[in-house]
DNA sequence: CGCATATATACGTGGAGGCGTATGTTAGGG
DNA sequence: CCCTAACATACGCCTCCACGTATATATGCG
């Protein structure tokens, strides 16, 4: 077996929006516990259990200053969805979407396949 | 007010193991629902379920065929998954990960920096 | 027309997840 | 030492979600 399953916990964790507002706050540098309680405006308890999701998740990294605890970004994991994107990616951009590929199917020599609408 | 959120349609639907590997089926074409049941091996009327969910975040279409419905991926949804992930991409490929800052940041000295297989 | 096939929806349930409140834990300051 | 600051964890509540089972809906066939 190769390829796992693109960690699950990863996709978990950013499926939730505070934690996507938390990952694009600490992207910008490190904050404490205190600074990203303000910046979603959640009771810290809340924040600090969403920063265990992130850490379990190896997204975020905590570094110890005093009492404080500096939050920054892991984007490793990141790379995993990246690479689940890949063969997604190829679709959008080298093929054709999905309406264009209805008419090509369409419009496509399937025999004498009479779409109901047929007449001579 | 522009980015909106990256609509978390998709990311709830995509981080539904199950549903990634219906997403992984019909983008190497359409599949029947009956076709998904054996697929992810499940009851149909979860396969179903998860389906609407699919179809209500954008990311597969429906075609009808007799009884049947054939499922199409649609992959436009994902662009937006994209775009967010833009920033994060930045950060894992022009900048050094955490560990690498980590160690920049302790051993700052670097100095002679030998490649590991390196010697005279 | 009934009957089978294929899919969707309704319903009930167990379990997980997010939240607030209360309480532990560790570090600094007087 | 005691007190405060900063954060983590415990607990209970509530909601949502994924699942199976049962039922509705639609299409094709005889």
């Amino acid at each position: 077996m190769l390829g796992s399953v693109t960690s699950n916990a990863v996709l978990e964790a950013i499926a939730e929006p505070t934690r996507r507002r938390i990952l694009d706050a600490v992207r910008e540098g490190e904050r404490s516990v205190g600074d990203l309680v303000e910046i979603v405006g959640m009771h810290q308890p809340g924040v600090s259990r969403h920063l265990k999701v992130l850490r379990d998740a190896g997204l975020v990294e905590a570094r110890p200053d005093a009492q404080k605890r500096l939050y920054r970004l892991r984007s490793e994991p990141l790379k995993e969805l990246d690479a689940w994107l890949e063969p997604y990616r190829a679709e959008w951009s080298s093929r054709l979407d999905a309406l264009e590929r209805h008419v090509e199917r369409t419009a496509t020599p399937i025999q004498n396949r009479r779409t109901t609408k047929e007449q001579p």
